[in-house]
DNA sequence: GTCTATAAAGGGATAGAC
DNA sequence: GTCTATCCCTTTATAGAC
């Protein structure tokens, strides 16, 4: 590994702890490993270009989890529950750490560091993106995919927060289980006509 | 509102666009109209103290809502649905701001600030305490009111964040659109229970 | 209670030797 | 490319006048 992907690892490290504002030059420096001078020599935008690099490296990591986990199972619904389960898993393991340093910074400096915010907007555009594509190939509709898409990845960046404040798995869970009968809902409803007239209010979810 | 409600009420709005790290008490001096002196007049424990108080604050406030928006609806489902879609108008018309400060200062804090994590995991204990309650009321088991108030809650969080970073509001139709067929699938799978009571003339708004 | 001035410490960034 | 020393600015918190 060279020297820029140790100080981006680092940097991601401590983003997901301590999130962007907290976490200073010289203690990135240290856990990289490497003098201040030479975080500046590896990258000129200091501190707002080390923390992109992270995003960027762990939003392209973490994306490739998806197929990987969920080629495991030929029922896509349980797929999904076992995902939430795998990350509700991580969490535990690493003492309750955010999982994810996307969203602790996007939420840190949507509007004060209009760069972060838009590497972060490119991230999470590619999740949903190849998420959607992913889901599609697993018989999905295409709207339907792009629609599991935005709530798996809701759900878990918000059980990330909630396991962590808590200390509990309880979040990924639950979030888990309505997501899977979402899916387990959508994979037996092939037929295009909507025959789900069970609940008696009207569905126009438009727009 | 006196003073201490004041401050408490800038820093809450700090924190959601900011951050615990990247708030000073300078900015937050300027923000609630008093100098810094006062500040720590009022709250003796500084900073961290106008935090604590500033999330207990908007925990509060918050939880107010969840009978607020669901009363409305007799059909229980559809007034998640309508939740999120309440939740995507809030956040567009205020600039994409995040919603919820303790979202944000838990993801950063939860590993540097143990104070901050406690009182954090008190208001979030509070959301689940609160929202299962009244989940129950509207007619749902026990164990089903507690998955879909952790549910929510994540998937809110998460819509929060994503909406933020993305500048739209598909997080929260997705997520409340999974929600709401959950809940749906609850309501028509209860054969054993009588039919469930909608809100009767008794709002059991509870503490 | 309100406000000003300042102390003590730490931040990001840079220059320049090696 | 690596590392050290330093500049300048901001931070939190406090002391003490009003």
């Amino acid at each position: 590994m060279d020297t820029d992907e140790r100080i981006a690892l680092a940097m991601a490290e401590l983003l997901r702890k301590q999130g962007y504002a907290a976490t200073g030059i010289n203690q990135l420096a240290r856990a990289a490993g490497a003098p201040t001078g030479s975080l500046y020599h590896h990258f000129k935008g200091g501190k707002r270009e080390i923390a992109a690099a992270a995003l960027r490296q762990t939003g392209a990591a973490y994306i490739q989890l998806l197929p990987l986990l969920l080629d495991a199972h030929d029922d896509l619904a349980a797929g999904i529950e076992a995902l939430f389960a795998q990350a509700a898993e991580d969490m535990r393991d690493t003492g309750w750490a955010n999982m994810c340093p996307v969203g602790t910074v996007t939420a840190e400096t949507a509007d004060t560091e209009p760069e972060l915010r838009e590497v972060a907007a490119e991230v999470m555009g590619t999740w949903v993106e190849t998420g959607s594509r992913y889901f599609t190939t697993r018989g999905l509709a295409e709207t339907d995919s792009r629609t599991v898409v935005f709530a798996v990845l809701s759900a878990l960046e918000g059980a990330f927060v909630l396991a962590r404040g808590l200390r509990s798995a309880e979040p990924f869970h639950a979030a888990g289980r309505t997501i899977k009968t979402y899916v387990a809902s959508l994979c037996t409803e092939q037929p295009k006509t909507p025959t789900r007239a069970r609940a008696q209010s009207g569905k126009r979810t438009g727009t």
